[in-house]
DNA sequence: TTGTAGGCGTTATCAT
DNA sequence: ATGATAACGCCTACAA
């Protein structure tokens, strides 16, 4: 509870400014959402006294007036993977001159935060959610399906989404990753991802690594796979833990964050040569990725696209544009590069 | 204009759950903010009927109501730059909890779309701002004095803050690093920094760079300073073009974003040998320049700290604890690592 | 401890 | 083209 001691909004006056422009409040309104539906000269009118008074309007009056909101609610599971920011500026690029606001939540990989932060929206009364992730408490679908506003989730290509979805197939990114590198030449591949537990994509990952190696005919090793917490450090880790066993891989596909290239960094200063004793292959196309020395092989994922396509569906829903439940695959691409 | 169709938000009744647990609005309201103040026969019922009507409570209507608002506006000028990570985890982890929300804005880098998101938030009537940039409009400053809503600015220390500041001096930071590589032994000091036409924060490390060459009777040498777009390519593009010239650096600083790791790629690229050829120092404490080879020198910046802190002077104004418009400085700190 | 009346600032609706 | 009136859903203030 915000248990303020004198936090007071500031008082604002729509009826103040139609005074001095000598017109009904409800001409004010007009005139302020409207323009065309009013006569030029009160136009003038109410636009000077606006400007005379320094009236913002409040918009929280006006949503529960009009029992319509504004502000799009996006949740991400953590503001400080580099990964949202592109999907966030898509976003942003399509709501820019809507008139919609976007609010950012970070729920910390946490679906009990999750939880809250929906809540949170739902009781701000948002026009829409998107979600990055795909798996939620059961109390947050309830409310949502309550709620019945259009939601969007963007994580990943998963069946049985609460309403609409845009993304990829990280299962099939990661599959087509390991075929990419068995045609290469690789046998042992070994593949190292961030913890599951609370991940629908890592999971989806490593499911699509799996169905690659029984395509193969292969036969999974334990040894090659790892779980490692996010970071430079654990990619690092990795790559020393892997190089050190008795039956090392000879390419290691990193499935989350900057794992590869603190991987790489580990063998560069090993000096151990990648790809000749050790090819790397990473998850996402960030720009780091390209300028290491070799540059690694990776996926280039539609992450600025999922956020505009995202906030085109949900804003067609919003105003009554469509009524399609749309899922949209947007597709990945292999960028195969020095490191494999 | 949200120019809807047909996008009104669900209904809410607190109402109905009154009548499921056969007492007054006003007692709902009541149980549900200050469980205290009232009876525990009557608190059960309550509970139960909330739950069973899955009852959202209407913070639009409350916030308007109570003239209180329970969200915190917060601005950065770019999301897809990590350095704001670590700040809004602060925020975040201060104001979790605290019953207030955090709604997260980008204004990329412009002035105009800092004003228009100011308007946007204070139309929403928030409680409390927190700005990153110490330049704005002058009609975002004129809004925000008329709002006089407490706000927080934190990108650096700035003289004449519109309110508090809770930051470090970018100008005393880049400032250290010079004498501090001059100490190292450099005395062609290069300074590659991004743009400093929308950016108080170059501008104040590039002035810091100049305050220390003066203090050495350096001269300031033009070849030696360089202003490049952000990316790991442009600090391969300057490392490039300085050391082509005819009076390369020995030393060069870069005083932004990934600039330095950029440049060291190129220099293993090359096979420049770092800090043989030319030493390379940077502005920020990204997890990246300790991994590389050879790790890169910088400043440590509180980061995380000025989140927390931020949030903390935000919420003692917006709570009545305090009237005080601190300025706090939190201070820097010189990593010295391989790389100079 | 609980309820009643009135209003927060805006917009929908219906008149004029 | 403009205005009067009644909500929107909740909370403050006071009364019971």
């Amino acid at each position: 509870m915000p248990d303020d001691g004198g936090g007071r909004t500031a008082a604002s006056r729509m009826r103040e400014v139609a005074q001095r422009a000598g017109v009904s409040p409800m001409t004010v309104s007009r005139a302020l959402r409207d323009p065309t539906k009013v006569s030029d000269e009160l136009r003038r009118r109410v636009e000077e006294a606006v400007r005379a008074v320094g009236y913002v309007p409040n918009r929280l009056a006006g949503n529960l007036s009009s029992m319509r909101s504004n502000v799009i609610g996006l949740i991400v599971p953590g503001l400080n993977n580099s990964l949202y920011a592109p999907t966030i500026q898509g976003v942003s690029a399509v709501l820019r001159g809507s008139g919609f606001q976007l609010m950012i939540a970070d729920c910390g990989y946490s679906g009990e935060a999750e939880e809250e932060l929906i809540t949170a929206f739902l009781a701000q009364r948002v026009a829409g959610l998107m979600l990055h992730d795909t798996r939620h408490t059961e109390a947050a679908c309830a409310m949502i399906r309550r709620a019945g506003l259009p939601v969007v989730e963007t994580g990943t290509l998963a069946p049985g989404p609460l309403d609409m979805l845009v993304s990829y197939s990280n299962h099939d990114a990661a599959r087509a990753m390991v075929l990419h590198l068995h045609r290469l030449g690789y046998r042992r591949i070994a593949f190292v991802s961030l913890p599951a537990a609370n991940n629908d994509r890592s999971r989806e990952r490593r499911r699509g690594y799996r169905a690659a190696l029984a395509e193969l005919g292969a036969e999974e090793d334990a040894r090659l796979v790892l779980e490692m917490p996010p970071g430079l450090a654990s990619g690092a880790e990795a790559v020393v833990r892997l190089l050190g066993s008795a039956a090392p891989p000879d390419a290691i596909f990193f499935a989350g964050d900057v794992l590869a290239a603190g991987a790489l960094f580990e063998c560069q200063r090993r000096e151990w040569p990648v790809p000749g004793r050790v090819a790397l292959a990473a998850f996402d196309d960030i720009d780091m990725l390209r300028h290491t020395v070799p540059p690694i092989t990776t996926l280039r994922l539609p992450r600025e696209e999922i956020g505009r396509r995202s906030a085109e569906v949900l804003l067609d829903r919003i105003q009554g544009r469509s009524e399609e439940r749309v899922v949209v695959d947007l597709g990945f691409e292999i960028i195969q590069r020095g490191s494999t």
